[in-house]
This record gives structure tokens, C-alpha cells and sequence, in this order.
DNA sequence: CTCAGCATTCCACGATATGGGACAGGTCCA
DNA sequence: TGGACCTGTCCCATATCGTGGAATGCTGAG
């Protein structure tokens, strides 16, 4: 039904994602002549699609395949982007900072940055967690389209800790006060122990894309420090990573 | 020179990996008829290379590219499966473990797990070195084809600090010694004040895809502890990751 | 209701991919 | 050393297969 070369072409491509191959191996594989795989190999080479272990080895995918995938890979060239700015708002808190987009109905954080100090909240790099039990999420959802915020609070909101707060009504509220505000702050409503807050990343046209946050144990953070002053600072943060990817929008 | 079908399928993923699009807008950026377009995303589309935003919508990157990708990522499949034995060679030996990979003439350091001990050896993960200074580097080697060992042996290979061993015959009966011993001990022939020891990772077949290894700062590791004892708890450390390997055979 | 813009389908044409086989380079074993 | 047996690339006559202009169908705006 479809252009016959570009399936053949798919299928030495996924024949090469499970490991290096040479021709013949490959030809076997797929069912094809060694000389129709080879001009296939020699196009996708061209392309950049595969490589050659070694000169005159077996072949593996190349890295434009990496290109062609980046914007899938959730956000690569946002992290590359907010990297610096997580630093020195790990700085400015001196507890570890992380980024995280909206997926759904979750909060998928991507990417954190840890303090050297001994006790330390673990990494939830790579997880999502439903968006009303952490600040990020409740940044996210405070600037999501209102069909989604009023879709969102109908479901049955799950609690997480005897502080979390499930009640539509009560996040509809705080959902304006964060939006007031600029940051949202949760206090071990997602885990006892942990105390976190979040500012919203925008993109170039002013959407909220992401959200960068700043977490600790509750024992110390925020402690005696003003929560108004490190909300600022989170604040700070995410509109530093605005502007650069104003400068630079190349971000899914 | 090579298929046309293919360099135009790629023309298009190409557009599309900077943002969804439709096929007007794709025809017009890489100068195709619509109708060739829209047949070639079809194509895709069936692969599952591309996929609709929404039914009827615009075209963006399809979930399938990521598994063609996952191979490069690098080892994504093979980290997770080591990952929980890195942590128990870690405890065990007190110092720092990581894994690694033949990558043409280099090791590349695809993860590393850390000790809480203040004296660290540096994160090098990412980062590729030659294969005769360092420990993993010599297993992959040592059970590497033989025409890839001698083709090795043959260049010139560069030295390190006064005490890494360049001469070829050395390291071939070195190689011999590394088979013998199923793990392979390197003192500061890498780095001065570092020493490290590594052992091979099988896939289910046999074959080695891998080395595991643990190092630390000179001065205290291995210190009086056996070369011998600390050996094997790496070479037991590999046979955990390749039993699971074996149960679980997905990786590159 | 018409028109503009979109994507898909159709089909005759011939450019283009095809694949069998020849070829060259390498490794292994006797 | 020679030759058997791999490997991957190249060649070229063949007809398959992709091509692209035009027609068709769809949707939404004015």
C-alpha cells in the first residue's frame, strides 16, 4: 500500500535498533537481496540514518536519528536550555531544583539538579505524579486552557498525604491565587517530609510550556526563610529560562 | 546517488522534526508535488514513523522513531537492567561502579554509580578512552574477535602516565591473563591516583556487550584488601546484569 | 451559497528501484 | 602458500514501482 522503499528502508532500520549488523545478516533478516540492502545501507548512510561501527564494519543507527527524535524526546533542547538556571537556583535555595512539563494529566519532571548536601530528597528525574499534589503541577494546570482545569478537578483527585488537598472547589481557588502570585508553594501535600515550590517557564510566545522548581525536607526548607522571598527566586529562575528560549525558540 | 524514495521520506521527517506540519506546508518546504507528500506520509504513517496530531490534523514524529533510537541513547535498556548491581557493587567494594561499551577503538562510560565517601573518583560518565588504560577497556579487548585485537595492537597507542604499559606484546599476554582471571586490574596507567577493576557482561548468547567496574582513589583502594576477592565481586557483580540479561533479552 | 484551502485518490507514463550475478578484498584452515 | 569461504559493493538489462498533474472530496470562512 505504501512506498515499498521506505518500508524496506523501516526495516533494516529496526532490524539495526536491536544491535550493529552487517549485510548479509540483515539481508537474511528482512528477506531482501544483499545488493537492494546494500544501496538501502548507502542511502541511509548518506542521510546520516545509520553508520558504520568501523570503516568497512557492520553498521548501527546514526545519530540523525537522534536529530530526527529530539522533539519527542520530552523537551532535550528545553533541559539543555534551563540547565544553567537550575544551578543557580539550587544556588540561591541550597536545595535541588528540577523541571517539568505537562503529559496528560501528569507532571513529568525531567530533569533536577541536587545539592551536595548529605540529606537530600531523592530524584523523581523521569516520573509523573498527578498535577494538583505538587506546585509545578498546580502552576501547570493554573495556566492550562480552562476546559482542561475544570476537565482535570471533575475526576476523583487522589490523596497522597493527610495534608493533601482534593477538594475542587479548594484548588480552583488556589489556582487563582498561583496565578496572583507567579509561584505556587506545597507543603507535604505530595510527600510528608518534602516541601516544594514552582514558577512557569514560557515559551517565546508566552505560553506556559514547563515549570522549574526548588524542593527540600520539610525539616529545613523553607525553615525561617520567607516563602514570598524563595517564590521570588523560583520566579527569578523560570523567567531567566523564558528569556533565553525567547532568544533561542527551538523548543517542542 | 541513493534511493530517491528513501532521501525524500527522510526530507520530510527532516521538516517535521522542527514541528508538526501539514502536507501542504511540508511540500512546499522541500520542494515536492503534494500528492508525493502525502503518500510518503502515508508511509510513514503505517510505520508508525510519523503520526497525526489529531485525526485529520498535522503530521509530527511518530512514536515508532523513538524505539528505532533507543540502541543510541546509549545502552538505555542495558543501564536499566545493570543499574540495581551497580548500587551492590558499589556497597560491596566501597567505591565508585559504572558501566561501559565498545565504542570502535574507545570504551565509552555509559553510567556510574557513586559512593557517599567525600573522596571521589570523578563522574565519567559519557566520556570514551582508549581501551588499553583502563580495566574495561581490556575486557572488551580480551574477548573482542581476534583481527579486532591485532588491528588494535598494531596502532600506536598512546601513554598515559610512566606506568601504562604500551608495548603490544604486553598487553596481548596481558589479554591472555584478563581471559584466565574472567577480570582485569589497572593501577594508575589511566590517571595517577586512580586504580580500577572490571569484568565482562554477557548478552544471552554469550557474547560480551559490556564491561562492569569499580574504582576508587589509589591511596585507599584497593589499600590491603585482596586484588583477588575484590575481583570476583566484580566478576559476580557481571553475572547478576548477565542473568538478567538472559531473562530479559532486549537489549542492544 | 460560493470560494479558498486543505488532503486524498486516480491513473498513464517512464524514470527509477530492483536483484541476479560478477567482482574484489579479507579471514581462516590445511 | 593456496584455495575455500566469507564478506560487501558494483554493474546493468528489466519491468516494477514511484511519480506528479489533475480530478475529487472535505471543511470552514465570508
Amino acid at each position: 500500500m505504501g512506498v515499498q522503499s521506505i518500508e524496506r528502508a523501516f526495516s533494516v532500520l529496526r532490524r539495526l535498533s536491536s544491535g550493529p549488523a552487517g549485510v548479509t545478516e540483515i539481508a537474511e533478516r528482512v528477506d531482501l537481496p544483499k545488493s537492494t540492502v546494500s544501496r538501502i545501507l548507502s542511502t541511509l548512510e548518506g542521510i546520516g540514518a545509520v553508520a558504520q561501527t568501523s570503516p568497512g564494519g557492520p553498521y548501527r543507527i546514526g545519530e540523525a536519528m537522534l536529530d530526527l527524535v529530539s522533539a519527542l524526546l520530552p523537551g532535550r533542547g528545553l533541559i539543555d536550555s534551563a540547565y544553567p538556571h537550575l544551578l543557580e537556583l539550587m544556588e540561591a535555595t541550597g536545595e535541588a531544583a528540577g523541571i517539568s512539563v505537562l503529559d496528560g494529566d501528569l507532571v513529568h519532571y525531567l530533569e533536577q539538579v541536587e545539592s551536595n548536601n548529605p540529606v537530600q530528597v531523592r530524584n523523581w528525574s523521569g516520573t509523573r505524579v498527578p498535577l494538583h499534589v505538587v506546585p509545578s503541577g498546580l502552576v501547570l494546570l493554573a495556566w492550562a486552557p480552562p476546559a482542561h482545569q475544570r476537565a482535570y478537578l471533575q475526576r476523583t483527585l487522589e490523596s497522597f498525604t493527610a495534608k493533601t488537598v482534593v477538594n475542587p472547589a479548594a484548588i480552583a481557588q488556589r489556582l487563582g491565587e498561583v496565578r496572583e502570585q507567579g509561584y505556587a508553594w506545597v507543603f507535604e501535600e505530595f510527600s510528608e517530609g518534602i516541601n516544594s515550590v514552582a514558577a512557569p517557564i514560557r515559551d517565546s510566545t508566552g505560553n506556559v510550556i514547563a515549570a522549574i522548581h526548588s524542593h527540600g525536607p520539610a525539616y529545613r526548607f523553607p525553615l525561617h526563610r520567607s516563602t514570598a522571598l524563595l517564590g521570588d527566586a523560583v520566579v527569578a529562575a523560570a523567567g531567566r529560562v523564558t528569556a533565553d528560549l525567547r532568544s533561542n525558540p527551538t523548543v517542542p
